[in-house]
DNA sequence: CGTACAATTGAAGCATTTCAACGCCTGTGG
DNA sequence: CCACAGGCGTTGAAATGCTTCAATTGTACG
């Protein structure tokens, strides 16, 4: 593990996170200047990642909480009896190894699934930290308790929902957290294979394509490869929200 | 809110916890036996819940946590466009309210499925609490993230996987947590409807009951109304972790 | 004993998976 | 330059599994 503290890049690296435009996702509100700079220390100057390189792999132990600057990454979970499974999906603003806080290991294997960069945070400094800034891991704690809850009403809703619902679901999902981030809401590049998003979403990779077909013969939306624009996105949200089944009374 | 501290129970209450077989899933291990007394005086005298009764109704304020000592209780959480769903069942050992810190409101109406005995927790004495006992914040915030993996992992499962499979899932994580509580894992009492079960799993009550009897008629178990007995756990298992569709390739 | 609710069963329709075939693009090696 | 393989996406047809709807039986509780 690489020693911290202020050494060659203590120079650049208080200003590469104050400049960052993720730092209020990242860091709680209202510290003081003094509290800043200690974070600012903990973080390391960004990570890059290429296309299909790995940050970490399951079971590997778990040492540090990475917070997505650019790019999109996924985390695949090996289980026995059945083939990889997608299990996260995280894009700028978010941050990787909430979920591998309790194992004491990283619960799948995360690759980029285009050119990413990250910020790392390790753990055990961030929780030494946490000692003199209690509002820091309040912070924290709650983005995880709130993340689980987003979790698991969303993946309870998925359950009894048919492609159609699930599908428009997760773009628009995919779309407020785009535009949260500053980016457009309506016009995107989302780097995930046809499998990738029907893993994620408990689906084949034929019966998402359909969908989003249909999708744009109903003129809601846009696919070109990768590429999604979102035509009508209240009406998406209308087939998001329902079932996608007949009524039973 | 009523007051804390030593009031008229306070001879009772730190006997009761001490005494109470599910200490070791509340609180962290090796607390010294000061730090167990502190403790012991957040935790306000076991509250008694009737079947039906209602603990807290979504979007109220976020102000305890509950430790389930005995009983079986469900969450649901009503989401516009839909009808209710259940999105929580809470067992003896298990910590009601981890999902709402986060938000600061109760993410669905709790209830009771049986009558149901309840540690009650006020979570701002906690966390002061957790400013001397730093041990103590760790555990919970280890629990939160071990479950949310949990389900993160469990319902992603969930999500590609046939009727048969989710509900041997279901009643195999069931009957886990029952036996990690001294319960018998082989045979219990569940005292879910059929209609909530497939809230939970995603699923119509009359699949449910087409499968539990079709496990039935495999000799896997016996069900009598809501009485379970597992008679073949091992085929269970197999169940459970296979996809239950035919092998793509 | 009767009402209300829960569970079961049957039949029909629908959604998704499966399997197979094809087109497209990219990179590789001749 | 072309040929070709491999990955990805699309499309079609058949099979499967689940839902829907309706009717019936069972069970709890006044």
């Amino acid at each position: 593990m690489p020693s911290h503290g202020r050494d060659v890049h203590g120079a650049t690296k208080a200003a590469e996170c104050l400049s960052c435009y993720l730092k209020a996702l990242c860091v709680p509100q209202g510290l003081s200047p003094d509290e800043t700079a200690l974070l600012d220390d903990l973080v390391f100057p960004p990570i890059r990642l290429e296309k299909r390189e790995v940050l970490c792999v399951q079971e590997a132990p778990f040492d540090s909480l990475y917070a997505v600057r650019t790019g999109c990454l996924k985390q695949e979970t090996a289980v026995e009896g059945a083939e990889n499974l997608l299990t996260a999906l995280w894009l700028p603003g978010d941050i990787i190894g909430c979920d591998a806080i309790g194992l004491g290991r990283y619960p799948g294997t995360v690759s980029a699934l285009e050119t990413a960069t990250l910020c790392k945070l390790p753990f055990d400094q961030f929780e030494a930290l946490t000692q003199r800034m209690p509002r820091l891991r309040r912070h924290l704690q709650r983005s995880i308790s709130r993340a689980m809850h987003e979790e698991r009403l969303s993946l309870h809703q998925l359950l009894c929902r048919t492609a159609e619902a699930r599908l428009a679901y997760f773009l628009l999902a995919v779309s407020a957290c785009f535009h949260r981030r500053g980016y457009s809401s309506s016009h995107f590049r989302l780097p995930m294979s046809r499998n990738d998003i029907g893993s994620y979403l408990g689906l084949t990779q034929e019966t998402v394509g359909r969908t989003l077909a249909a999708y744009q013969n109903r003129r809601l939306l846009r696919v070109h490869g990768r590429e999604y624009q979102l035509l009508d996105i209240a009406r998406l949200e209308r087939l998001a929200s329902s079932t996608g089944r007949q009524k039973k009374l």
